[in-house]
DNA sequence: GCGACAATATACATTATTTTATTATGAATA
DNA sequence: TATTCATAATAAAATAATGTATATTGTCGC
């Protein structure tokens, strides 16, 4: 009788947790690309950059860019901001922004 | 001449930034599978679960979770230990396990 | 040790879906 | 008109989902 799949208390915490799984890995598939990743990393100290900033990074052709911005833009990752005909982005999502530091420390903290 | 495509000290930290971005991007398209993902936070205590309790999570077949366990086996982010018929596995990268923990903080914490 | 069963892994084939690169074009601004 | 950036369209390539079959390893009863 102890068993998970007769309890509805952790059956609503499993049907919770695998929803919180499907949006993390949803946030986590947008970050899990090298140049996605590069480009976040750019604005991992949450301030912007700009479009040409962004591109020194990568060597990118300018519509890969700009549909890997489209990327991280549309999965809600960043937001623009138009100054006259550059593009400033920042990272506009807290749980992203965590994330990047944990990589941060994880991936390029002192050894 | 305050230009990074001219400067060897920030090319070579340039370098190793795209080599870490490589790295950490591989580890997060690991991560970033709902079902993994489910399996990876069953694990992210640091307890080892056997494939028997593993599977009671996810509504696979059991070749296809055993598929899955194989990517994050062969990824590194887990490692298997045989007991009898069974296998347990738990996580085996330090890293993997504070990206868990962070996605925990992030997407399992209290509103 | 042998046969039967249980737990897990692997192999393979198939189909569908995603991703990426490329080229061309469009819109906003200076 | 030149710059900067975005979008569209599309073809090629990679990845994923699914199903079936089979292999491996171990247990247990005999």
């Amino acid at each position: 009788m102890n068993n998970v799949i007769e309890n509805p208390t952790l059956m609503a915490n499993a049907e919770a947790l695998r929803q919180n799984a499907r949006d993390a890995s949803q946030m986590l598939k947008a970050m899990s690309h090298p140049d996605r990743l590069m480009l976040l990393c750019q604005l991992a100290d949450g301030a912007e950059r700009s479009v040409s900033e962004l591109e020194e990074l990568t060597d990118l052709h300018q519509p890969s860019l700009s549909q890997q911005i489209g990327v991280l833009r549309r999965e809600g990752l960043i937001e623009g901001r138009r100054d006259g005909k550059h593009m400033f982005y920042r990272v506009a999502d807290a749980r992203a922004l965590a994330i990047l530091q944990t990589l941060y420390e994880q991936f390029c903290g002192a050894p």
